[in-house]
DNA sequence: ATGGCTCATGCTATGAGA
């Protein structure tokens, strides 16, 4: 049994007091942590190290972006995609070495997208878009069982937002990333493994905003965060959780925290 | 109610998030 956690950590060194308590209660085998905002080298390894997570493969940049994989079993850093074509550290891939006959973990944060669902007046929008198409190109390439994980950014069903009719033209629900979101999914016939285990149109949300008085009452959540597997390593898992309580913590991320258990 | 807040940088304001 593995199990593999994926989190918007929206700065790492600013909460690793709710990463440590995170790790400690929930205790999955790896997490990948998306929106670091920091540079490896001031990356705190040293609290990862003494939880017992002593496998890192972290791909950093100074203020923005950034994701990390940390691990208690080997890994091996296998890819740097730069699928935003700019240089950005949105990806991190790897090979868990202790899982079963081995699986390819792939970490990644999706571009937000701007505010004008446009590309002809929102260059953002355009770098989603053709980011997700770069990532379509790779997934038909993928020929071993994959986990992709992290903020997709992007909220597919009408379960997975609030309000599906006040969000249809807000960046993040349009029709048109919804259909590039699938053309990526059927490249290579992902799995959403979140909605295997909490089906639709049960409600399911990963972030909520910071500008809400009360998250908790308005709930005007969206479900930007995915785990997906291929079809046979889908089969697998076991289990799939939600944390929504990590978003009422002393000094919060926006999103909360993905858990999926695999029976390898 | 597309921003009511929260980040990093470091210009004690600005850009970005979604």
């Amino acid at each position: 049994m593995i199990k593999i956690a994926s989190w918007n950590i929206n700065s790492v060194r600013l909460r690793m007091p709710i990463v440590e308590r995170f790790l400690k209660e929930q205790a999955p085998d790896v997490l990948s942590l998306q929106e670091i905002k920091t540079v490896e080298e001031l990356f705190p390894y040293d609290a990862f190290n003494a939880l017992g997570y002593t496998h890192h493969a972290v791909h950093g940049q100074k203020g923005y972006h950034g994701v990390a994989t940390v691990s208690r079993i080997p890994l091996k850093e296998i890819s740097r995609h730069n699928w935003q074509d700019n240089g950005e550290a949105r990806h991190v891939g790897v090979e868990l070495l202790g899982a079963g006959q081995g699986m390819v973990l792939e970490n990644v944060y999706i571009p937000a997208g701007g505010d004008i669902p446009d590309r002809e007046q929102n260059v953002k929008f355009g770098q989603k878009l053709d980011f997700l198409e770069r990532m379509t190109r790779w997934a038909d390439t993928v020929d071993r069982p994959t986990m992709i994980v992290g903020d997709f950014n992007i909220a597919p069903l009408e379960s997975d937002v609030w309000g599906h009719k006040q969000l249809l033209k807000v960046v993040s629900h349009t029709p048109l990333e919804v259909e590039t979101l699938k053309r990526f999914q059927d490249a290579h016939g992902f799995v959403d493994v979140g909605r295997q285990h909490i089906r639709d149109p049960e409600r399911y949300y990963s972030w909520w905003s910071y500008r809400s008085k009360d998250w908790r009452v308005n709930d005007r959540g969206r479900r930007l965060d995915h785990m997906w597997a291929s079809p046979e390593l889908a089969a697998a898992t076991v289990g799939h959780q939600v944390f929504e309580d990590c978003r009422g913590w002393e000094k919060p991320s926006d999103h909360v925290p993905l858990v999926t258990e695999i029976d390898l």
